[in-house]
DNA sequence: TTGGATAACAAACATTAGTTAGTTTTGGCT
DNA sequence: AGCCAAAACTAACTAATGTTTGTTATCCAA
């Protein structure tokens, strides 16, 4: 007795609230918005979601979880330190390109979930950080990197790589290996020749 | 017959706005919060402010106007395109210290301006990234940077200062100073030890 | 074909939104 | 002191919010 339909539902109402949640937030998207865009009655979306907020929860720890197991993954395997920070940058690139929607509304519209949905989330995300910055750390005192403020580099590493949401668009003058190799120029080698 | 203390009472209004805008969202701030944090009655507000979206919008283009004025003294100096670049990131990391709140509504709630300030809004930023994107440009040209994509190299800075609000207080273990070192490290000398 | 669950619907709920109207309080100027 | 405008308040309005209820339609298994 397999329900292959049920899920589907549910996972379109998931990926159009993100589209929604992405341009206009969580707080200016209502039920009834979302309900037009998925083709349904908002009162028929509660078959398939219990609430607004669990819609919100979906979309963000299915991307926090993402990033946890990513961030092992490369953290246990043998390559140096650069090459490890250039594949989490290409991995936040990856995601965001491909997942573009469900990681904007991890990143901006978190601060809406409802306890203790919330404090989970956070702590989530610091677990992230701070796999991350133990990377840069390592990186520093084996002397591959600079020696920079760990958490200076971490947050600006991070950010760096949110304006794809804003600005890039599959099919534009730039495909995603360029946009990785640019970003990762930038963001390893520095602006300035040297 | 002046009246300094109407003018008080509005930036109060615009100030206290710009706080829970930023920790709320534009949308999921009532007037009545806003009221309640300025210590008066939602209607009273309307004695100062004509509408909810005139406050963003005033919020908004304050910031714009900003950018947009500094832009045009930087790139009038005699400086290195380097130099250029660093006193750009500079102003960035100044005015999120000095003044974050509106800073953050300027970069993420711009969105929720309704026409026509949102295409002036548009224009206005859109104005300020051709002025920044020509000092990268003629840097590269220059023989100064790396030939990097324009946007991408611009962007990445753009975005690279924004981690700032979320994670900056003013007497942390970085002072405003480091913390324009270590940035500008990153973005124009890179992680990576040459 | 029919029974029973699944999922759609329309209608309504209580609450909250932004804003306006009407009235009272405040505070400086003559 | 007394006036007058600025600015505060209470109350109310309409629209929209998330969600529940009760009912109908759909659809697969027996």
């Amino acid at each position: 007795m397999l329900k292959p339909e049920k899920i589907s539902k549910r996972q379109l109402i998931l990926a159009e609230a993100a589209k929604l949640f992405k341009d206009r937030g969580y707080s200016g998207t209502s039920m009834r918005d979302l309900a037009g865009q998925v083709g349904m009655e908002a009162a028929s979306m509660y078959n398939h979601i219990k609430a607004k907020d669990e819609i919100l929860a979906s979309i963000c720890f299915r991307i926090s979880d993402l990033y946890i197991s990513q961030l092992g993954e490369i953290s246990a395997t043998a390559a140096s330190y650069g090459d490890k920070i250039k594949a989490l940058i290409r991995l936040h690139i990856r995601l965001m390109v491909e997942d573009g929607p469900a990681v904007s509304v991890a990143n901006h519209d978190w601060k809406y979930l409802p306890e203790p949905k919330l404090g989970e989330f956070k702590q989530a995300r610091k677990t992230y950080e701070k796999g991350f910055a133990a990377l840069i750390e390592a990186g520093i005192a084996a002397g591959e990197f600079q020696p920079v403020n760990v958490s200076v580099a971490l947050f600006t590493i991070l950010s760096a790589v949110r304006w794809i949401e804003l600005w890039y668009r599959p099919g534009r003058e730039l495909s995603a290996e360029e946009l990785e190799a640019n970003i990762i120029t930038v963001l390893l080698h520095g602006l300035e020749r040297k």
